[in-house]
DNA sequence: TCCTGTGAATTCGTTCACAGCC
DNA sequence: GGCTGTGAACGAATTCACAGGA
């Protein structure tokens, strides 16, 4: 089983999938072919069959896929069948509302621990946890054995924290501080950056402007380069 | 000015090297080579001169880059020198933390407005807004001028929500529902989905604990596969 | 006949390496 | 001597297109 080395590209299409699968499940479908499966994940059917290839042949041919065997041959892969106790550092806005989202625990990430460095917040309940000293950080993920954190504290306290989070043992973070972080090469990092993508937004957004102008006849010169420049920028 | 067409992969590290400008010029640097900067964005120097040679000559050989000249440059590429008034759909946990954060009204994304289809949540005060009804999107999206909405609702609204947005004229939108939108190509579509990010890090986790135990002398065979799947899966 | 699985072709993105300018 | 700007080389990801099994 899992052969060969899965492309990153696919990996992070995985979950799109799985949950594309779910849904159908739910809707009483027992087989799904590969066209049916990219229109319910807003892909097309080439990436799937070749993304779902790099896990198997877990297809029949002239049928299509078993939905409840790929649900289950992606969660497995995906290491979706054990629990990963994962913690939350920071308490503000976002980490409240990250700690009380439910779409967390639905899919085995069990948050074990809440932490925040205002002693003014240590103590206080939320969503069942109470939240924790960051000194206490070592600690608690020794003792729950956390392995995946979740980063939502002020950008300037970011790299503080992950080098903590490092050195208490956490092997995975998940950054949403608007800041680049350094962490050794065996940590797997990722991020979520709320104003980048409004920013991503914001250029093809002015490129639209820029070609209504065009059209308007302002600057003619410039429609050649906005043409292609105006799509919708990702998941199609 | 902005010649030719700059490919996506790019536009989505300009915000990132912005940021990193501006922390430069907070701490008094006035030029900066691609290597320096390259160190603050967390990407190599290879990349951001390929990057920025897409939108112009803007550094000097022997010297680097003007700081604020750069910021400058990249801001009018990515349209933060205009407003761009934002409305926020869903005022649920993520709704509001989306709210009250202040990292997008900082970089031009004013929060023009809040709306719930939860008569409830209908007239609350958040962050200075007054929370509206849904059926009141047509009306204040065309008053406000709203171009880019945030979508913050359950799966199962977001797309007639997103169907309501594009009626509506929005153009961009950025979508927190964990559920796949389809929107015409004239729109503008990024997604932020949370617990797809865990599902990727719980991916590369397990590959880690597989590597141990192969490490352990558990499972031999498997090394080759492992060897190369267990890094760091981005920014880097 | 239908639909998967996959080599081959293509496109896109990254990195190399160095000419050219300060 | 130092650093940009960029063709050329390379590598990754996507798409094509079809052979082959159900």
């Amino acid at each position: 089983m899992s052969p060969r080395q899965i492309p990153e590209a696919s990996v992070s299409r995985l979950p799109v999938y799985l949950r594309a699968l779910v849904e159908l499940a739910e809707h009483g479908m027992n087989t799904v072919s590969s066209v049916a499966l990219a229109d319910a994940a807003g892909v097309n059917s080439a990436k799937i069959r070749k993304d779902l290839s790099y896990l198997g042949s877990y297809g029949t041919r002239g049928v299509g896929y078993d939905v409840e065997y790929l649900i289950h041959q992606i969660s497995r892969e995906l290491g979706l069948e054990q629990d990963w106790p994962t913690c939350i550092v920071g308490t503000g806005n976002l980490g409240q509302a990250l700690a009380r989202y439910g779409g967390f625990s639905e899919r085995g990430f069990r948050i074990a621990a809440l932490f925040d460095a205002d002693i003014g917040k240590v103590g206080t309940e939320l969503d069942d946890l109470s939240v924790m000293h960051i000194d206490d950080l070592e600690r608690v993920v020794k003792e729950e054995e956390i392995t995946i954190a979740i980063v939502a504290v002020p950008a300037r306290n970011a790299q503080d924290v992950a080098d903590r989070l490092v050195a208490a043992g956490i092997t995975s973070i998940l950054n949403f501080a608007p800041a680049v972080l350094q962490v050794p090469d065996h940590i797997s990092l990722r991020k979520v950056d709320l104003s980048i993508e409004l920013q991503i937004l914001s250029f093809y957004e002015q490129r639209k402007v820029a070609k209504e102008s065009v059209l308007r006849g302002t600057a003619r010169r410039r429609l050649e380069a906005v043409e292609r420049g105006s799509g919708t920028t990702t998941t199609r």
